[in-house]
DNA sequence: CGAGCTCTTATGACTAGGTACTAAGAGTAG
DNA sequence: CTACTCTTAGTACCTAGTCATAAGAGCTCG
């Protein structure tokens, strides 16, 4: 890389870093054929923090979306009422993560993945599985409105042991969705 | 924190780690009670990297799953092949995220994400909203499986432009998911 | 032409959070 | 009593920096 301007190379570095946070000064004093030192005071204009600080804020950043992602494992939402076969309610907020950025809604599969995982969780089985679904989108869910599921079990077929799960999802008590599922489970009761 | 014995001592340490990889030695021997080199011995034992590898491997595992979890953003899947208004493709490789850990099962709303971001994908408009689904789960998607979903836009409507699309995924061409979906998007025709 | 300016490079002192190695003391078991 | 484990201490060294100071090169303006 031959040498350029300061400022082309400030560019440069910014642009650098922000690919692959992991670089050295001395590496981008070799890149740009540079001194270390030249590097140093490029940070410093740009300020643009050292290596070990670079490295632990995506360190941390990786730390809290585990935190966050780490309910998606299990269930969608947090369950705050549950009687097995019967009853079910959880609340999830929805946040950047979860909507499309172009108009601030959420998109469906996180308002179905509520009620999904509500379903499967009132499910008193260590197998269930969702085998049919009839869903229907009431109103748009928005960023940072708070949706709670209510999940009531109607039917348990005895002998296949089916059971059917209707979910309505409320925000400030207006339906946003309903869904009905016919849930699969692995034990007959 | 009273002091323990140094086998007791070196299993909280793992744990305290494992919990918090951003603590130094010297706060890990204060919280033992014991002296930083002691702390550096059991880390030696226990083959634990220094405090700025350990932050180094979180950054670099993020870093990695931010190219796996960006495309999550927009559409689940891969899109390989897509005609607007007409038809749409996507693979979904189930990994282990997406599973139940019991049983390796893909929880359904994994299969009904990509079935519902296709649908959204195939249509040619900047909103695309889900109004009503329809959802079958033929049989159960496992670990390490590839689904290949494939939507077909059936009718619009042209007065309301309610958008109606069928969605099937396979495994190995066998059926695993039916979805209909009735798309609502912003603009009419 | 020289003074002042920017830019670059160098140097030295210091930092955090370590590694690697040596040494020594305390307590315990045979 | 000796041998061994466990713990602590200290030293030299490392990386990837910070901060401050100094000096030289090249340009521009009057």
């Amino acid at each position: 890389m031959m040498r350029r301007s300061k400022k082309e190379r400030q560019q440069l570095l910014t642009a650098t870093i922000k690919e692959n946070p992991f670089v050295t000064d001395e590496e981008l004093a070799e890149k740009f054929q540079v001194s270390v030192q030249t590097i140093r005071l490029d940070r410093l204009e740009l300020s643009i923090p050292e290596l070990r600080e670079r490295i632990k804020t995506v360190a941390e950043k990786r730390f809290e979306s585990e935190v966050r992602s780490l309910p998606i494992d299990e269930v969608i939402g947090e369950i705050i009422d549950i009687e097995l076969d019967q009853s079910a309610i959880s609340i999830f907020d929805v946040k950047e993560e979860h909507v499309f950025k172009r108009n601030q809604i959420a998109r469906g599969h996180h308002v179905f993945a509520q009620a999904n995982s509500l379903a499967v969780a009132v499910i008193n089985d260590e197998l269930a599985l969702t085998a049919k679904a009839n869903l229907q989108f009431k109103r748009s869910v928005k960023l940072h409105e708070r949706v709670i599921a209510k999940a009531k079990v109607t039917k348990i077929d005895e002998k296949t042991g089916r059971t059917f799960v209707e979910v309505s999802s409320f925000v400030n008590n207006e339906l946003v969705f309903v869904g009905k599922f016919e849930m699969y489970r692995s034990k007959n009761l």
